[in-house]
DNA sequence: TAAGATTGTGGGTAGTTGTGGGTAATTTCC
DNA sequence: GGAAATTACCCACAACTACCCACAATCTTA
């Protein structure tokens, strides 16, 4: 039974291994098409975990990249911060990526991490940092979910 | 794991030798084309780093200044800035490129030096060059930056 | 329920990659 | 024209990475 291709949903409690490879969960996996010839894009989240992006959909990102022209220093910017801290991973015969020590660094990853689907893209949280961070958006501004709520039928 | 080719993400720590070679990142270099015959274009960036082209991507931007008419000064230039400090060079059977002098010294780079995938380029900085860079553009109009960012779904 | 397949985790090994230096060929300059 | 400096090419080694195999736990299916 698969969902949409490359789509994901679902928490998953994994773990990180001393070489710094974590496991695709497998249901992840068999939602890949083969376009993505086995591959992920690790990057930088917006909070402090790593964002996992099919490689279908990273080439979406970089195409929009590529478009910028940098003789506008905000562009420049933007490419390099956006860019510089992707790297591609490739999942091993075990279904596993490698992390990068400076994303393993940036979401302050340990043994015991959380896999999170976020529909186009996959999240690898340290769990105690996605505990705060729901705390935190508990006090998000009503009138902010009202916004979203235009936007989105749920 | 082959991305688009002539794309280049991610930022690598190596080190500039006393030959003024520095590596090219083993990934960067699968990336590329054959039709780059294993050269590269070094220029000034235009923050103080080396902007570094696959031989291709060069040939496109050479294109671009040949349509630009001379008439207008600030035509001129830019031509003329652009093409005066840019000069090819071949990497060897490391996989490494030589620096001009002229180039290390506008870009004031030293031993340690990062290299920054920028999509269609290569970035080589000196890191506390790029710290310093990095802080000064938190001054960036943010909301410039936002608008940006919302045609690109990340 | 039992057997088989799948999935998550750990570790060993061979090949790749980054870095330094040596030597020969080429260029520059007096 | 010849010496000095520069450049291009080659080799060597240490560190790292990707690939492979193994095994236990879980899930599936008959």
């Amino acid at each position: 039974m698969t969902l949409t291709n490359n789509t994901f949903i679902g928490e998953y409690a994994y773990s990180l291994d001393s070489k710094g490879r974590v496991n695709i969960p497998a249901k992840f996996r068999q939602s890949l098409s083969d376009d993505n010839e086995g591959t992920f894009v690790i990057a930088r989240g917006m909070d402090s975990c790593v964002w996992v992006y099919p490689l279908i959909q990273w080439k979406d990102i970089e195409s929009n990249l590529r478009n910028l022209s940098s003789l506008s220093k905000i562009n420049r910017t933007f490419v390099r911060n956006t860019a510089r801290y992707a790297s591609p991973s490739t999942y091993d015969k075990q279904g596993r990526i490698t992390l990068t020590p400076s994303l393993i660094d940036y979401a302050g990853l340990d043994k015991d991490v959380l896999i999170v689907g976020m529909v186009n893209k996959i999240e690898i949280w340290n769990p105690t940092h996605l505990d705060e961070t729901d705390k935190q958006n508990l006090e998000i501004d009503p009138a902010a979910y009202d916004e979203l709520a235009k936007n989105i039928i749920i």
